[in-house]
DNA sequence: TGTCAAAGTGAGAAGTTCTAACATATGTTA
DNA sequence: TAACATATGTTAGAACTTCTCACTTTGACA
């Protein structure tokens, strides 16, 4: 059960994860380092290459085990309010923000360009299912029974919205062009605008 | 002149903008390496060094003369339009876009999470004005004199939704989400709602 | 119990950023 | 116009990276 100095960690793979979570968030993922990750978790700097090909493959593996906590926040957030109601959207919307601005190192590392040496099909994957998520929304919304184009449509014009009111949020912080308004108000808003 | 193999280089700094700006682009911010800048300008290792602090700055020189680009593309886009016409509120997101898509590399080193190690007042400022191009169509729109609170509010929900719009293309390209949408089309839609 | 695969280690190759000491042009100024 | 100060290069190298290789340790199971 690695008492003290175990030379097999028990859980190497998932400590390194976390390691590797735990800097992107304060250091930034462009600073990342494996041997810092290394040194955290109390091995070599060889040892993440027994659980995974490269750098890469490790902030993969960050990014889809933050993606699942972001689809699963944004369900549970949408359960507080009834099916089909306006609010559900706004949830999402405001859980989807919460998430960049709670674990701004993870999203980015999702979003914000490392895409071309992060191109790995489980994160498009992953990106379609919480799209789907919205989209299903969208559709009660509008009264339609199936995803038509125009649901697809709206779907798209509020995630662009969201997504990228996070990027900006992220990275000013409400403090400095968002304080001025309540995040609530803005996302109730673009809401209705869009599926008037 | 730096006829062929001139000690001095004639102009070194604006050569590694160069070459950074391209490399940027060809391998993505995030593999960018000074020591391939010095490689494409022909020139040592050492040799940045006498011109920029550090690699960031070299990257910073790179985001600030495409910002000055990019905002040069807007204004003169604006100027096709009357002054006033909702056109021109359409013609800067179209323009915003176009940056995003035509040059992933400088924008995604501008908003996509460089901004943990870029932090320069300069920025900032750029950013700044841009937005305010933006404020004072909306706010002619409104038929609004000045920058009032409401068309804060609403140039901020246009700016976040072409913000989020250009991440999207970006990252995925029209082919993926958007080539079913005509990108004109969208962003007329969403100023009109915006600006109702 | 013995063997084998899994999961560690240390050493080191190749590449990175950046500094220090040195070399060479350029342009004032005596 | 010679000489010096300064700007702009270079080479060498220190300290760091990522990742590989050959090796060791350990747990599992035949």
């Amino acid at each position: 059960m690695a008492e003290k100095k175990a030379y097999h960690h028990g859980d190497l793979r998932a400590a390194l994860i976390e390691a590797t979570r735990q800097l992107v968030e304060e250091k930034g993922p462009d600073s990342f380092s494996v041997s810092d990750a290394c040194r955290l978790a109390g091995v070599s700097t060889a040892a993440p290459y027994k659980h995974f090909k490269d750098k890469n493959e490790m902030l993969v593996a960050v990014v889809l085990e933050g993606m699942a906590r972001h689809r699963a926040n944004m369900l549970s957030a949408l359960q507080e309010f009834p099916e089909g109601s306006p609010e559900r959207i706004t949830a999402i919307g405001m859980e989807y923000v919460a998430f960049a601005m709670n674990e701004p190192g993870v999203f980015r590392l999702k979003f914000g360009g490392f895409t071309d040496r992060i191109a790995d099909p489980r994160l498009e994957e992953g990106g379609q299912q919480s799209f789907g998520i919205l989209l299903s929304e969208v559709a009660k919304c509008l009264g339609e029974s199936r995803i038509t184009e125009e649901v697809r449509r709206r779907g798209f014009l509020l995630w662009s919205f969201v997504h990228g009111l996070s990027f900006i949020l992220r990275d000013r912080g409400l403090a400095d062009k968002g304080e001025e308004f309540d995040l609530h108000d803005l996302l109730k808003d673009v809401s209705e605008r869009m599926l008037k």
